[in-house]
DNA sequence: TTGTACGCGTTATCAA
DNA sequence: TTGATAACGCGTACAA
């Protein structure tokens, strides 16, 4: 009885009426003119029935699936989850689903699922790995499809993106850094095949030279990942030199926690002896000990913005802004501290 | 030309041929009888046009969308991406996708997700929700559709499903804390309305009682959430006592995460003062200071048995063993330690 | 070896 | 206000 293999047309049966009918009393607009007995009919039959209308005949006929697809780079990176979440509740409100991928940073990966997506006839893809080729995106580009990219750029294009000024943010660090006295800054950037790792070591640079500093390549390292364990690697170059820095900026949060545990290993205390600085606020900075000084990067709200524009664009609404630049503000927390007391400390 | 728009008839039509012979092509079994020259006339017309084959009218006629729908408590929770990752590439080996569904314990949410799942004709669900009501899972059983439980049981069910031994494991962790020298054990339970929490909580206090240790209510609190905020509140709870226990066991490692937080509040090392076991032994459990004692559970490999288990149910292969029992080690880190230490510090 | 015919479950359009 | 019809793109039993 309330088998959910009922169709459209068991309802019909049921209810005495045909299909189409059935059809219209149960998406038709509301100023569809139905005779209310015959609306209650069917409606009682639905129920009685326990029917479930089928996504994949509708889309079929629709030509529309009410579905995003998401690619994510890794969505064990705690940087990610809060985004996917806001993208999720964002694109459910405007009663879409999300089909999440999870590319592992492998451009194999990035094109098997862009395919099966495409196949699967999404009506529009999320896009938040950073290491998807720019050609993949002038690809899609040149085919019209739907897109929003997430925290990174692509060549050439006037896309339409959520992002933060990591130039910016990175340049607020080393201000931050600097007021507390240090003159010695060590970077350990992100990938360089990553809008992010690229914009946020130029920030850091610029903002280096421009107060006079030394923003040279042995004051810089470049991690092969965006994780924890890259950082770890990367900063233990760093920090083996006669010339250590007294700060040290990491690309990301991960890449911090790496940098800690080589500091540590390296019997240096942090904030005492180092000062550590990170980006993107994911939600164990604020746990570990010393707490971390780093960028909040609004995540849900990221992933909210994207989903937003993403579904605006497909509904053919207007549209305010193709590119939205969001806040990213400089949280200070243990792990930063004035080089002087270091010195006081080694003394 | 290299329109993704073209449809099987287009191929047909740019090859010469008939639209099912198209099809025998690109997918029919190997031993079709397809003349070779014919074979190559239609790959290369569906390669020249670009040709995707529609997800959707495959699914529609042969009433199977090769996806499977995965219900999760809460991705931003660090116990769950591994296992996501450990199911959605056994999935993927298997032809399978995952459209990931966030519940966050709302069993609205869930109700809505279901719905949701099956009017997009999921073929098999993965739930890993432990909130989810009995009821619910009665019903599918009752409709014959086709799921795997995660980590979690239901009421009166020979259910297919991948589990840890929780009453063993938390018996393991009582025994490592009594071998210390540990006898007034605290335990933060996780909700009630879990059957996780069930198990844990009657685990510990089984093997606390076997010893002949107290094991009152005095000693233990019950968290509302399996979060760091619920551990931390409901430790506070456990630690103004006059009778604090020299040892905590909470439910999960956030759970275990609070309680750090509510001990250091509360003027207390650990181990020093307190020792501090957690259960499942997520990413974060060796990054904290101190390195967590907790049990490991493989969750990739709870994720990869689960797809893998549904994915034979569907394909109606001979499944050995219905439930899976993943073994469930101990983790012995720089958390716990023996009281006399305790002692000897406050002496 | 390939073509024909049909149906999967919907919904938009037209007719009544 | 409702019914009939066709089509969305594909795969398969059957015929040729």
């Amino acid at each position: 009885m309330t088998d959910s293999r009922n169709t459209i047309v068991d309802v019909a049966r049921a209810a005495g009426v045909h299909p189409s009918t059935v059809s219209r009393v149960l998406n038709g607009r509301p100023d569809l003119s139905l005779r209310a007995e015959t609306r209650a009919r069917v409606v009682a039959a639905a129920e009685r029935l326990g029917y479930r209308p089928s996504a994949v005949a509708r889309s079929l006929r629709l030509r529309r699936t009410l579905t995003l697809g998401m690619l994510v780079p890794d969505i064990a990176n705690p940087f990610f989850p809060p985004i996917i979440k806001g993208a999720e509740s964002a694109a459910s409100e405007r009663g879409y689903n999300l089909i999440l991928c999870n590319t592992e940073d492998s451009s194999e990966r990035e094109a098997t699922y862009l395919r099966v997506l495409r196949e699967r006839q999404v009506d529009g893809l999320l896009i938040a790995s950073s290491f998807m080729a720019d050609s993949t995106i002038a690809r899609l580009r040149r085919e019209q499809f739907p897109f929003v990219l997430l925290n990174r750029v692509a060549r050439g294009g006037a896309d339409l993106a959520v992002l933060v000024d990591n130039r910016a943010a990175a340049g607020r660090v080393i201000a931050h850094l600097v007021d507390l006295g240090h003159r010695r800054i060590g970077l350990v950037a992100g990938p360089q095949t990553t809008t992010t790792g690229v914009e946020r070591l130029a920030g850091a640079r610029a903002a280096i030279r421009r107060r006079g500093l030394d923003d040279g390549d042995e004051l810089t390292v470049v991690a092969e990942a965006f994780s924890e364990e890259a950082g770890y690697r990367a900063a233990r170059r760093l920090l083996v030199d006669g010339v250590r820095p007294t700060a040290i900026f990491g690309a990301n949060d991960l890449i911090a926690f790496g940098v800690l545990r080589a500091a540590r290993e390296a019997g240096l205390g942090v904030p005492s002896d180092l000062s550590l600085a990170g980006f993107n606020d994911i939600l164990p900075a604020a746990l570990i000990e010393p707490p971390l000084t780093t960028i909040h990067v609004p995540q849900r709200e990221m992933g909210d913005r994207a989903a937003r524009l993403l579904v605006a664009a497909l509904e053919g609404e207007e549209i305010p802004q193709g590119k939205v630049i969001l806040d990213a503000e400089l949280i200070v927390r243990g792990s930063t501290a004035a080089p002087s007391m270091v010195v006081r400390r080694i003394a």
